[in-house]
DNA sequence: CGTGTATTTTGACACTGTCAAGATAGCTTG
DNA sequence: CAAGCTATCTTGACAGTGTCAAAATACACG
């Protein structure tokens, strides 16, 4: 149980992470600040420290925890692969991005990512979600789904940085805004099929 | 015109901007702060609030700036239209967006976007640079270089997501390197190329 | 029981953005 | 030229921030 580490506060950093999202959810990354998250666990300005390092620690943590959860999105199941299946999972991919703008934000934001000290469980985590991307192609190939010319590695990269801007372009509403997501989708499923059926190839 | 301290400081608002650019360069966004610049410029802390109602404001003017020297990336000259233009294309996009990274966040970072009070004239000067990349796609079609099907407004929202995310994942780092831009750039020609030419047409 | 160690607190420092009020310079009138 | 007005700049102040050092507490174990 929680009850393995029974301290002063019985488990204070399970409280950081879980009021660190909350905050983050009501009032975006402007917002969360180590000392009001102190108070908000009924604790010391200074006590979260014993558990993050930094406050670039706690953040670096709050940001692996969502990128536990987007793995369950990427996920395709079953092997079948259509110009439907694809639209499907784009959808996913921004709903996700969406519905959790402050975590996607923090796991893919440039704020983490520029500053040396990231943390390396972080960064295995963010790989490992790409690789689980990659992966997919990978094994759609090896089923004959997919065009033989077609390199795995190349394509993943550029088809999950089209899904990144994609959702930061809506998140941000810098070019774009929700009510055009779903052409918006279909035009990107439209193009990552092309890409990848056989039928294309000249 | 000499530097020495006079109490009206010749071009203040200019030389801000130029400081900021500066000390944005060097030490990122995280190094800028209104009152360092203040001392940068050589003035009061409060000084640059007569310039600028905000830091908010002030960042805004910056990226700006970044979107005027943005446009001339985007013109494709010429009306000719190949794969290895697109290429060409893409790699001036990506460049621009590595060889100034901090512009390139605060234009496009969600820092500015998602808080309310984002300047008239930046979005202004954003929507402009998105309908000029717009316009080059609608008259690619006119004239005849592109499938009669495709839907300019989305294919363009499509690929400059793409370039987006791309420019985003190497400047932050996150999935890639700068070592693999070459071949990651290609792809994505490739990939716009097909979309766009009319032999792929079933 | 006592001791050590893990956890939390208090105090302090150097920053930050920004407001209100006072000081100065330079332009615009008479 | 003088008077005044306005744009510009300064000083002072306040409420925040992240984070370090040292002191205080509570628990685990011998």
């Amino acid at each position: 149980m929680s009850s393995k580490t029974r301290y002063h506060h019985g488990d204070l950093r399970r409280t950081l992470l879980d009021e660190a999202a909350l905050l983050l959810r009501d009032e975006g990354e402007h917002g969360l600040s180590m000392r009001r998250l102190a108070a908000r666990a009924g604790v010391s300005r200074t006590a979260p420290y014993h558990h993050f390092k930094d406050k670039q620690d706690l953040l670096c943590a709050i940001a692996e925890e969502g990128f536990r959860r987007f793995v369950g999105v990427l996920t395709l199941d079953g092997a079948e692969l259509s110009e439907q299946r694809l639209q499907k999972f784009v959808r996913h991919y921004l709903e996700f991005a969406v519905n959790n703008a402050e975590y996607y934000d923090l796991m893919f934001g440039s704020h983490l990512w520029k500053s040396a000290d990231v943390t390396e469980a972080l960064k295995a985590e963010a790989h490992g979600s790409f690789r689980f991307y990659l992966n997919q192609v990978k094994s759609w190939q090896q089923h004959g789904l997919v065009r033989s010319g077609l390199d795995p590695l190349r394509y993943s990269q550029v088809t999950w940085s089209t899904l990144h801007g994609m959702s930061r372009s809506i998140i941000d509403g810098v070019y774009l805004d929700t009510d055009a997501m779903g052409p918006f989708c279909d035009e990107a499923a439209r193009m990552f099929w092309r890409e990848l059926s056989p039928e294309t190839q000249a």
